[in-house]
DNA sequence: TTGTAGGCGTTATCAA
DNA sequence: TTGATAACGCCTACAA
């Protein structure tokens, strides 16, 4: 039932030629070969369907053309934002994406970077978990071209394509005090282990004490779990609670899925933006568009966001990977993609 | 500065023994070596932080330990959630999952088959773009296990986990119909080459003609695209437009997308379902319940749905991959992933 | 318990 | 233009 593979010693010995002529057809030296014999092969190949193994290619050659891309969750709207920007950034470079999920284990992250290094991948695109992984900066250091996305390592300068995320935060902090906000609270999830995060946050203490005069890190930071609703409702109630009625407060989530989980909670407790409390926070999905509170004919006004750029990341990420796997010893590079703020109607207090 | 890849001969040669020996250890079979060898191949090994080439592996052995998973498109919710589904099947395994994107291209599709079979994937797992892939079912006659997830090739019978679209869409015929309403239309993106929206159509038709007495294909399907809001908005004035006033109508829409860009139109033009319109179709997300359609402080009622549930038959599938990969000559098997009804005030007219 | 030798399917280096 | 031949890094009879 299993037909045998057919191998480059098949199609010699049907050609009538030896291996090394099939093998120089393959690899498009064709124009070395006397017409006979490339119409030989050429007609061998055909009738056999033959499909050189890229397995033996690569043991010999030590490359792969494949490109590794380990995603802490590829199941998050950001990963697909992603993938769309790193697939665009590779398709005419010769190298193809390969995509696995870390599901947002470190040890996965592990595992997987281990399988796709010991099949030979040319070069890998990291969105990591940990924000702290030795095994990357190993890899980096031992010749692999590594580029991280979004999010950096520790102590380390790899290659790597992010947003500014500390700018953002002061701006937005300056636009609500414009706008007369007296308080701002931040909510996030545990910030540890991730860098977009915590640079949010440090960036936040340092305008809340610059701009609102305030030094507390445990009056307005609060740590809360985006997927228990309850949770959020009693932080948002106790923020209330604890800010004076004439002073206008704010909250600032510092990820999307935070800034959602927030905006649930204010409905279901019949809080109005910004009426009860302003609401602003990062947008990496576009899914305040998607949403609809761009389109025109939106009447609710939407939220305050600013946007990151996902597929733009992948996209730079991908070009800066491909010139990183022909030139080994270039200096490392850190790039920028740009946000856009969004000021919407849920901060707009005037 | 790239140091070079250590291997087993320069394992061999550290701890004074044979590179059999050392593939031995490394082959679980450390207890057939005597304890002064596998102590110095241990220690070997960890000095030089020594890891096998799966490439070499892989030619030796012709199995790589890896399934290929090539995606329709990546980036819907329905990949999110079958590359969940998929992971979790595959996890004790021993296989490694590696994930790739067609970007609903069938030519993309095939380089990617392509690459992936070359690469020596021991299995394949696949959402297909067209419905109509001749070189799926040459890899699979030839011996290479193949898992069909959620669409169909004609004409073929391959190994396939997916859903039942025919009976949800005749339960949903019939619950229109006891609910009083007097017309149905279908909304659909082109169903040609896509089985599932194409199974849904013709259950439609049937049904239609049975319940409803209509055989009419061209006044009841209207095709439409999801991205283009204009359109859809067209086409549900002209239905509302050719229904008389006192026959109530409902929308079915064929796929996830396609009901939420209906909906999104109705909302646009001020209708209201099922008031002015029945409104129902296929949750492939979990779309209805992450809306907050489910939970209990929603108002709205939400929109009628059957929904699938990806993520299932992405872990049968790969369960069946496995057994398949065990065993290459079983006979091909068909699994059907149960959906559920959600019947909710979007289709409730009395 | 250990080692030798051959081969997996290619490409690369010679020499012819 | 062509073809032996030796790797690439590993596994596996077969022998010892």
């Amino acid at each position: 039932m299993t037909p045998k593979k057919v191998t480059i010693n098949d199609i010699a010995a049907a050609a009538g030629v030896s291996k090394t002529t099939v093998s120089r057809y393959i690899n498009g030296h064709g124009d070395m070969l006397s017409d006979a014999s490339r119409k030989r092969v050429e007609k061998a190949i055909q009738l056999a369907d033959y499909r050189p193994s890229a397995v033996a290619r690569s043991l010999k050659t030590q490359k792969s053309y494949l490109v590794g891309v380990v995603l802490a969750n590829i199941t998050t709207p950001f990963a697909t934002s992603l993938i769309n920007g790193i697939s665009s950034g590779l398709a005419d470079g010769g190298y193809v994406p390969i995509f696995a999920d870390a599901a947002d284990s470190p040890a996965t992250e592990n595992r997987i970077l281990q399988t796709l290094v010991s099949h030979q991948v040319d070069g890998l695109l990291v969105n990591t978990t940990s924000g702290d992984n030795p095994r990357l900066v190993e890899l980096a250091n031992s010749g692999m071209p590594v580029v991280l996305i979004d999010r950096t390592i520790r102590h380390y300068d790899l290659d790597i394509v992010t947003a500014p995320y500390s700018k953002p935060t002061v701006d937005l902090m300056n636009h609500l005090k414009d706008q007369g906000f007296g308080r701002v609270v931040l909510f996030t999830q545990p910030f540890e282990n991730n860098s977009p995060r915590e640079i949010r946050r440090n960036a936040f203490l340092a305008a809340n004490e610059e701009l609102f005069g305030v030094d507390s890190t445990l009056r307005d930071v609060r740590v809360v779990d985006p997927l228990d609703p309850q949770g959020v409702q009693v932080a948002i109630r106790d923020v209330l609670q604890t800010t004076p009625a004439e002073e206008h407060c704010a909250l600032y989530a510092t990820n999307t899925i935070t800034l959602i989980a927030v905006y649930n909670a204010m409905c279901a407790l019949g809080l109005r933006a910004p009426g009860d409390l302003g609401l602003c926070g990062p947008d990496d999905w576009g899914w305040a568009h998607r949403i609809g509170w761009d389109w025109p004919e939106s009447l609710a006004g939407g939220i305050t966001t600013f946007e990151t750029d996902p597929s733009t990341m992948g996209h730079e990420a991908a070009r800066l990977l491909l010139t990183r796997i022909q030139n080994p010893s270039q200096v490392r590079e850190k790039r920028y993609v740009p946000v856009t703020m969004r000021l919407r109607a849920s901060t707009r207090l005037g």
